[in-house]
DNA sequence: TTGAAAGCGCTACCAC
DNA sequence: GTGGTAGCGCTTTCAA
C-alpha cells in the first residue's frame, strides 16, 4: 500500500488549526512565532503542522507586517570579482540577520538601474544596496529614500543623496600611489577607467560620475601638480569597460611616441588586460612600463613580475553595507552615516624607477 | 510655496481608482494590464496613477496569482568566479524573462542549503535553481520539487532526483586531459579537489557526492586504469577547501618523497594555490610538475608559464538551466531534460612531458 | 465595458 | 490564554 505523502500545495493556518482543534487565530500564534500560547496547545498545534507539513506564506505574512524580509541589491556586474566579494559579504550578513537578497546587475547602465529599482520597490524590498551607475543620475534613488525605504550606497557615493554611504578611502589611496610613482621618476602616468564620458575623452574630473573614481582621479591629478606636473588630463583614459575596448586603449598607449613609463588601472580586470597587450607588444613590466591596480585580485599575487596593487577591503565593504541597512531596518534612524574603509597599498614587483630620460 | 511631493507610501488601485473616478476593478484592469478597458477610461487611470504616483505592490499580486515572479538561486559560493559567472547567466535570462532573483550561497554546506530552500519555499520562489552541496542528501530538493516547484540543477546533477540538469561533460573532459598528460609521460597525477569525504581521505569515486567532480574522478581514474595505472586513488585529495587548507594539501606533495609529475586542479582557486606554492618551495612549472585546472579563470592566460585548462562554458551553464526553468515557468511540462554542454580543453604552457625515471 | 464582492494566507486588534 | 474578525492590495468570478 503506498503512503502518498501530504501533498504540499498551501498547507494554511487555518488547515493546521482545524487539525490541531483550535481556532486560526491560535494556530497562528505558535506558528507566527508570536503572542502568548499554553503549552498543550503549542505542542498539538506544532503536531499538526509537522503532519501536514505546514510550510508558512511568507508573502501573506508581508502583506500584513508591511515587511518582506528581503534586501535589494544593484551591482554593476556580478561577474566583476569585486563585486562578487561585495555581495558575498552583505548576503552573509543579511542571512544572519534573517534577511534575504534579491540580486540585480545594472551593467553600469542608468536607465537598467531605474528599471531594478522600480522592480524592487514593487517586490517591497525593506532595504537597497546601491552601487550607483551615476552620480547624477539619481533621481529614481532619492525619491525611494523620499517614500521612506533605508538605502545604503555601496564605493561610490552621491554628495546629492544624503543616505548611508560605504566607500573606501579612493583619493587618499590613488594620491599615495601616485606619490610613489613620482618619486620612482615617473612623469608619464597614465590612468585606464571603465568610467565612460559622452565622448570617450577625459577633459576634468567632473567628467566622471561614479565617485570611487572620481575621486581617484581627483588625488592622482592633484599630487601630479603638487610635483609640478600639470596637464595630466590626458594621460586619463575613459571607456575601457570591455576587453576589446581596453585593449585597443592599452595597444594605443604602448604604441605612441611619447609612451607612458607607468600605468594605473582601475580595476583588476583592466590591469588583466594591460598583462596581456604589454606581452603581445614585446614589452616588459617593469622594465619599460611600471603597473599599479586598484582591486588586490588574487591573481595579482601569482604573475611574474607580481602586481602592485591597492587593496581595498572588498568584502569588509559589502558587510558594512549591509550592517547599516539592518540596523536601520532593525529601527534605528541616525543620520546619514558615511563610513570610508582604509585601503592598503602592497607593493610588489610590477612598480620600479622609471627608465632613461624621465 | 514647497510643493510636497505626494507621499507615495501605500498609494492603492482603491485611490487611483477613486481619483479616476472609477470603480477599484476597473482601474486594477488598466494598472495590471489585463482585461478590456475603454480608451478613455484607460487613459484617466494612467493619469491619476502618475499623478498619484502609483507603485503596483508585487507582493499582493503575488497573493492572488500564486506566482511570486521570482526564483530562488542555491550555489555554493557567490566569490567562486565560476559562480559568478553562471549567477550572471542566470540573471540575464531572468531579467529578460521577467523575474526577479533571490541569491543564496550554501558555503557547500547541506545544512545551509536546506535552511536556504526552507527561506526561498517561503518566500513562494515560482521555481529553483540549486547547484547542490551533496548528491545524496536531497531529501529538501525532493520534496521541494514533489511539491511541484519547478527545479533545474546547476553543474552537478543527481541521479536520484529527475528534475532538469545542466552539467558540463565532465567526465569527457577529465579523460581526455588524463590520456594527453599519460601521453607526456606522466605517472604520478594527482587530483586535487574542495570536495571532502568525513575522514578527510579518498578511497573511492562513492565517497565524492558533487556529481561534476565525481565525474571527472571516475575519468581520470578509468584512464590511468587503461593505460595500466592501478592504485591511482592515492593521488587523489580531497577537502581543498580554503587556502590554507589547499595549501597544506600541496606542500606536502611537493615535500613527499614521490612527488607528483603533475597536479589537476580542480577549480581556479586550487589552481592558484599551486601556483603561491610551487613558487615558494622552487619548483618549476612546467619543469618539475606539470599543472592542469579545470575553470578557465582570466588569469590563467598571463601567468608564467600561462595555464593549460578546461574551458567550461560557465555562462552558458547558467543561461541554459535559466531557460530550461523559465521554459518551464511558461507552462512547459517536459520529460526532465539532462543538458550536458561541451568543454574545450585549452593547452598553454604548464604541461610538458614528464622529467626522468617516470 | 464596468462594478460589486469574494477571497489569497496571514497578522493584529479586541473581546471574552 | 483563546477566539472572532477585520483587513493588507490585489485579481477574479459573476452580474449588470
Amino acid at each position: 500500500m503506498e503512503q502518498s505523502p501530504p501533498r504540499n500545495t498551501s498547507v494554511t493556518v487555518a488547515d493546521v488549526a482545524r487539525m490541531a482543534g483550535v481556532s486560526k487565530a491560535t494556530a497562528a500564534r505558535v506558528l507566527g512565532g508570536y503572542g502568548t500560547v499554553s503549552e498543550r496547545v503549542r505542542e498539538a498545534v506544532t503536531a499538526a503542522a509537522r503532519a501536514l507539513n505546514y510550510r508558512p506564506n511568507e508573502l501573506a505574512r508581508s502583506m500584513t507586517t508591511g515587511r518582506s524580509g528581503t534586501i535589494g541589491v544593484v551591482v554593476g556586474d556580478i561577474e566583476n570579482p569585486f563585486f562578487s566579494l561585495a555581495v558575498r559579504g552583505i548576503t552573509d550578513i543579511a542571512r544572519q540577520a534573517g534577511f534575504t537578497v534579491i540580486l540585480t546587475n545594472s551593467g553600469e547602465n542608468a536607465e537598467t538601474e531605474k528599471a531594478a529599482i522600480r522592480t524592487l520597490l514593487a517586490k517591497r524590498v525593506d532595504g537597497l544596496i546601491v552601487s550607483p551607475a551615476s552620480e547624477s543620475d539619481i533621481d529614481h534613488l532619492r525619491e525611494a529614500t523620499r517614500s521612506g525605504l533605508p538605502m545604503v550606497l555601496l564605493d561610490r557615493g552621491s554628495e546629492a543623496l544624503d543616505v548611508d554611504t560605504v566607500i573606501a578611502d579612493d583619493r587618499h589611496a590613488a594620491e599615495t600611489v601616485t606619490r610613489k610613482l613620482i618619486a620612482l621618476g615617473h612623469r608619464r602616468i597614465a590612468y585606464i577607467t571603465a568610467c565612460d564620458t559622452p565622448d570617450h575623452c577625459f577633459r576634468m574630473v567632473q567628467d566622471i560620475n561614479t565617485g570611487s573614481v572620481r575621486r581617484r582621479i581627483e588625488g592622482y591629478l592633484s599630487v601630479c601638480a603638487e610635483a609640478g606636473l600639470t596637464g595630466m588630463e590626458k594621460w586619463v583614459r575613459v571607456g575601457a569597460v570591455k576587453s576589446e575596448q581596453t585593449h585597443s586603449i592599452v595597444a594605443e598607449l604602448f604604441r605612441s611616441p611619447e609612451r607612458p613609463t607607468a600605468i594605473i588601472a582601475s580595476d583588476s580586470m583592466i590591469a588583466l588586460e594591460i598583462f596581456k597587450v604589454h606581452r603581445q607588444l614585446g614589452l616588459s613590466i617593469p622594465g619599460d612600463v611600471s603597473l599599479v591596480s586598484f582591486h588586490d585580485a588574487d591573481w595579482t599575487s601569482v604573475t611574474t613580475p607580481t602586481v602592485t596593487v591597492v587593496r581595498q577591503p572588498v568584502y569588509d565593504l559589502g558587510t558594512t553595507a549591509a550592517k547599516l541597512l539592518v540596523e536601520r531596518l532593525n529601527g534605528a534612524a541616525p543620520a546619514a552615516r558615511k563610513v570610508v574603509l582604509k585601503s592598503e597599498i602592497v607593493e610588489r614587483a610590477s612598480t620600479r624607477e622609471a627608465y632613461g630620460d624621465c
